[in-house]
DNA sequence: AATGAATGAGGTTTCATTCAT
DNA sequence: GATGAATGAAACCTCATTCAT
């Protein structure tokens, strides 16, 4: 890639980090391509010369989005550990990432509102394949015995769904720091799985 | 109340009904006067003779919705159960009512965005009520030996986050029922408390 | 109809004369549903009430513009008149209104350019009507012995094109008056066609 | 003229014949400074090298096409023939001009509203000039007894309409070849001003 | 010479809101 | 009470134009 591409990227990550930023706080519809340009100290305008539309723009960072997190959580879930530890280090991961970022895996609508045909195929895909390695890990704990039979796939909504919660109640102001929160959640919803929990 | 007050009264209610489920499925911004008020064979002009504003009707909604939560889990809570059963019973009415009424508590953005002042507060306060009674919940149970020493907020908003996501996976097409997820989603989160799980 | 569809009715037509001179004086990308709508010292928002889009506003200008151009020279058409004079007072007519209405049937592109599917199958079957009497005209003048054996669509496309072009050229200034131009005009048109002229 | 220059020039028109026949299918507000540039695999921004804004690429286009065009019937124009013979010549050069270049003399607009001042005049005299040719050698038909006395402004409008509306019907996929097309309508038009036709 | 990037003016469109009837 | 009509602010988006490289 050439010096031009490599700094057409970066800025389009910017754009992307941006609008994540916004709409993750304001959700989609609130938030206007003025808000994301601002912040970036741009104009509307130059904000279209690297996406085609705030379509375009949403299904990008909501790919790219996804993409990090993946890539995120399989730093951990590649490791050879035990299936307790892995989950319990991926659920932390889940959580710093979101906490850190501030951005949640919702825009203020369901993705069949806002995509359609095949970028909501796309999302859909990659929203799959991220809850499969949870799937899968849990799958592996109960192979090995020490997770007990559950519905994998429900088990797998109630962790997800505990943990994305946290960026509605989260505040830094808290007595207990955004890691110490963490290591309790993950704790407190590992029990629902380990059988034999102390 | 005069007949016609009562009326009225009605009448309200069936647009606030239709804004919460338009909300709930677009979000607020997306959802507009035209939206709610076509859903009830009505134009937008009568809805502002019932409601000052958007402003104004999202936050009745917000404010009926909630009520109605509150009024809908105090026919369990003041119930003479035991706090297990009690807390499991709350849930599954939790989970049912967000499930038929396919209607969450969010809105598609915070509350903070979309309330200022006096009704920030009322909205506020109202999740508060509805909270503290898993807290006490939660409490009860603590005293009573039955679970065990957690952090109640904590495990209060883990809860309240799996049931709440329910919402964006559930599909009556699954194959098992409402009532039948709603059960076992409540074992599964009780796991999480209860001392001595068999 | 009811009084307010009537008046309704009528407003969008109005709407539609004033769109109809202003893209023939400038053509449509040029006109902007600002210039519309300040001709009739109306709002942009207000001509959105009665068209869905300046496409919309287009089509139905278009539409109408074929239809009553159709119903105006079937005052003629059906009459019972030699083939000569008919021919001749259709043309007439034709011009008379195309000056008067100073709204040519060109957009400032073409159709195709403009219109997609079903309006554009609207517009080309208009069209092709409008033909179609001239077509009849001088089909009707050749089985009367009165006109040559020429090629009749391609006759047709020459009166067209000459008559339309009035358009580009006429001017109000000139020493001869609408009728007379029209008239004159005709005549030598005729002249294509009839087997014996003076 | 240097070679660096030369190739300028070339380059330039280049760049007119593609706005050329981009502003003939589109007219002139729908062609894009990008899809002139695209036709070419250029950018827009090196149009500007060449052209200092979109107006003057326009008043540059329509100049060089107005002057071919005068070329091109120079070519018959000043030849020793009869008038009638002449006449034919020089309308067929006419149409086998539009269709191949596929360009009409219009662009979506009236030259008053695309130019101004000297621009203006400048197309104007050119359009005269062209006009003129028509009129010499209707005249000159007049003298020589071969055509009638009819008026000669109107008459070349006439002709100058029909032949320019091949351009909105002309396909060739039709039955007739462009110079069948030509010839035949030369022919038919030259009806209107020969004394005696056969 | 050429181009990628940026800009801003202006156009289209949506929608909460008002109001006369 | 209800509604059709109108409005204007604000959003989205396009594109001619400029400019540093």
């Amino acid at each position: 890639m050439s010096l031009r591409q490599k700094k057409a990227e970066k800025k389009k990550e910017e754009i992307i980090q941006s609008a994540l930023s916004i709409i993750s706080e304001k959700g989609y519809h609130a938030t206007t391509m003025e808000d994301i340009a601002a912040k970036l100290l741009m104009t509307k305008g130059s904000v279209y010369y690297y996406f085609k539309d705030k379509q375009d723009l949403l299904f990008e960072s909501q790919k790219m989005l996804l993409e990090q997190s993946i890539a995120n959580i399989e730093k951990v879930v590649f490791e050879d550990l035990p299936p307790v530890e892995k989950l319990d280090a991926t659920m932390i991961i889940h959580m710093e990432y979101l906490i850190s970022e501030r951005t949640g895996f919702t825009m203020g609508a369901r993705p069949e509102q806002l995509f359609a045909e095949e970028q909501l195929n796309d999302i859909l895909e990659l929203r799959e394949k991220y809850s499969k390695y949870f799937d899968d890990l849990i799958k592996q704990g109960i192979e090995d015995g020490e997770f007990m039979e559950i519905d994998i796939r429900l088990v797998r909504n109630i962790i997800l769904g505990a943990m994305n919660y946290m960026i509605d109640w989260y505040s830094p102001k808290g007595s207990k720091s955004k890691s110490e929160l963490a290591e309790a959640i993950s704790n407190y919803l590992l029990r629902i799985l380990i059988k034999d929990p102390k």
